[in-house]
DNA sequence: ATACAAATGCAAATGATTTGCAATAACATA
DNA sequence: TATGTTATTGCAAATCATTTGCATTTGTAT
């Protein structure tokens, strides 16, 4: 059973949100929705090397599209950062392989969670949201000899 | 219920790490456990002043600490790093106040969360461990209006 | 007391991200 | 289709956190 990637309409959804349709916006959309893991500004840069978008102006767009909620940005280890559209029907989670880096979303859900966590705390009230990052060893990884 | 903060013998610490025993080295495993929230490096900075350290010899200690998995970073967001003590005992997880920024750690543990999220994944097949981080209003950020 | 390795301070390098500004491209509308 | 407004871009420079090289100092074992 594999992930469906269900290509998004770039155009439209930069329509939307009021944002102008320039290459670059619309190609970084394409990508990010094309792939089944969330992607780093490098790999961005790479994937969107046709339109030949300076540094700045990648930031830029994510930086939009971030403020707009169409993508979010994750962190999963201290200085990697990597973004991905926002899943509107689920919630995700993600693993990173400990050897290759990889990240897959997945979606799940803890029923409770934020109420079991409130529970256990001092200082908090109120939960408005969470993020759970697993680290393992995917796959291909596990079949690698190292 | 207030949390107890056992505070650390840092000097028979560094010992059995075979870590030299120098000021700085002494007071930052001090104030890290002294400490009910992971801190970023300004504030160890600033807790550490009476030492007077260099910014590269607090990231070298810290980077050596965490080597030596006495110390481990937790990055919440984008940008922002934050160190902490090891904690054997328990799991730690973490809550972030989206007012004023503060983090508590909390023991926490969902059972079978890491199958659970293994059977979700596609790319994964073996899981090591997770972290799993709330974003919400302390107390204290509730009760001021802003 | 001596000697060796680890730890430090300082200055400079790095690397990712941001910003100012002038030029350009997209869009609304006339 | 032409035109004006505004968002977007490229470029260069600024920022900011973190790392590194190197000479010096400090801790520790002998």
């Amino acid at each position: 059973m594999k992930k469906q990637l269900q290509p998004i309409d770039a155009e439209a959804l930069l329509q939307e949100h009021g944002f102008k349709k320039t290459p670059l916006r619309i190609m970084l959309l394409e990508v990010l929705s094309l792939s089944p893991i969330p992607l780093a500004v490098k790999t961005l840069q790479r994937k969107t090397k046709k339109v030949g978008a300076d540094p700045s102006t990648m930031y830029r767009a994510l930086n939009a599209f971030i403020e707009a909620e169409i993508v979010q940005a994750i962190t999963v280890d201290k200085t990697k950062v990597l973004y991905e559209l926002v899943q509107t029907k689920n919630h995700m989670h993600h693993i990173v392989c400990d050897s290759c880096n990889t990240v897959e979303s997945i979606p799940f859900c803890v029923k409770n969670i934020d109420q079991q966590a409130i529970n256990m705390s001092r200082l908090f009230k109120k939960i408005y949201s969470h993020q759970l990052a697993f680290v393992g060893t995917c796959r291909k990884c596990l079949r690698t000899v190292r």
